[in-house]
DNA sequence: AATTAGGATTACC
DNA sequence: GGTAATCCTAATT
């Protein structure tokens, strides 16, 4: 039949939505950083530690915004007082045709907060190794408290707070509100606060970091754009592995041996989409490439076939 | 209705 | 030439 005009979408030129690559060169700056922050001394007399993230606008004036943004993207994995953390999902709801910007966004969202997670605590570890203290606020001593703070002062360049949060254990520490810092240092307790607080949930999530598929070899999720083309199988396994994200459209039935659900079809398609810049993928086309892996022997139908139900016959 | 299976064609690296 | 994307028909759930 008449299947002549196959809808081409210019899709020769596909925009990327990528974040160019991670840090090193001039990857993500939130705050601008001044010329230069170099350390005057001194208690750690290491050359540059870079905190690209929890870094100070100049000028003195403290970036507020800068610190919850990386507070926010530091909690979501594991918040401070909430148990149950409900992760900044997508609605797995209907699927609106023009929404897809919107999830390209969140996805995106979903790289950067990783990102940002990733950094933070890697900052937080290096200063752990240089100060010599436990990442774990509510182990400290006075003077791990004392050095912490000292550190602290240097990284925000703030006057000599420490003299004023002297004595303290990490537990009093960590027993304080917000009001308690302010009212220590009306100027600064605040941030300060915030400080702690970014460090307090390094430490919680520090045993769940980095995710399985952080550093592996397939990972390219830094970045949507097709530099080495991301295969399917690939795609979906990044997408197992992030239970937390994605556990609402796909999720393992049994890891061991690799048989997995898809629970949302649409909601999975709009992602490999996303992904690849094909605004029209839906689930009918996944599905028909899942189903080039079977004689590939990359994916399968399980022994008991169920709908929506795959397995990777190499399960890792 | 949605899913499954697989052939055919086209597009893109 | 390999991997998907697209399109399609037919069967199954």
């Amino acid at each position: 039949m008449g299947s002549s005009g196959h809808d081409h979408m210019g899709s020769t030129e596909r925009s990327c939505l990528c974040l160019s690559p991670p840090y090193d060169g001039d990857g993500i700056r939130w705050a601008e950083e001044t010329e230069d922050i170099k350390p005057s001394h001194s208690l750690l007399g290491v050359p540059d530690l870079s905190w690209p993230l929890v870094c100070l606008t100049g000028n003195g004036g403290l970036a507020r915004e800068d610190l919850s943004m990386a507070e926010a993207a530091a909690l979501p994995a594991q918040g401070l007082g909430s148990p149950e953390p409900s992760p900044p999902i997508l609605s797995p709801a209907q699927n609106p045709p023009i929404e897809v910007q919107g999830k390209a966004e969140e996805y995106c969202l979903e790289q950067v907060q990783s990102m940002v997670v990733g950094e933070v605590l890697s900052d937080v570890n290096k200063a752990c190794k240089l100060l010599n203290i436990a990442p774990d606020p509510q182990e400290w001593n006075c003077m791990h408290v004392y050095k912490w703070l000292l550190w602290t002062e240097h990284l925000y360049r703030l006057p000599q707070i420490s003299t004023l949060f002297k004595e303290l254990s990490g537990r009093d520490l960590c027993s304080m509100t917000e009001a308690d810092f302010r009212e220590r240092s009306s100027q600064f307790g605040d941030m300060l606060y915030a400080h702690l607080d970014i460090w307090r949930s390094a430490a919680a999530m520090k045993d769940q970091w980095p995710p399985e598929d952080f550093k592996s070899a397939n990972d390219n999720s830094w970045c949507n754009c097709p530099s080495q083309p991301i295969h399917l199988w690939q795609f979906l396994r990044e997408l197992l592995h992030k239970p937390h994200n994605y556990s609402r459209c796909i999720r393992w039935i049994n890891k061991e041996k690799g048989i997995f659900k898809i629970e949302d079809s649409a909601h999975v398609a709009r992602l490999w989409g996303i992904r690849k810049n094909r605004p029209a993928m839906n689930y009918d086309k996944l599905s028909r490439s899942i189903r080039q892996y079977y004689k590939k022997g990359i994916i399968r139908k399980p022994d008991v076939s169920r709908r929506l139900v795959y397995q990777f016959v190499n399960p890792i």
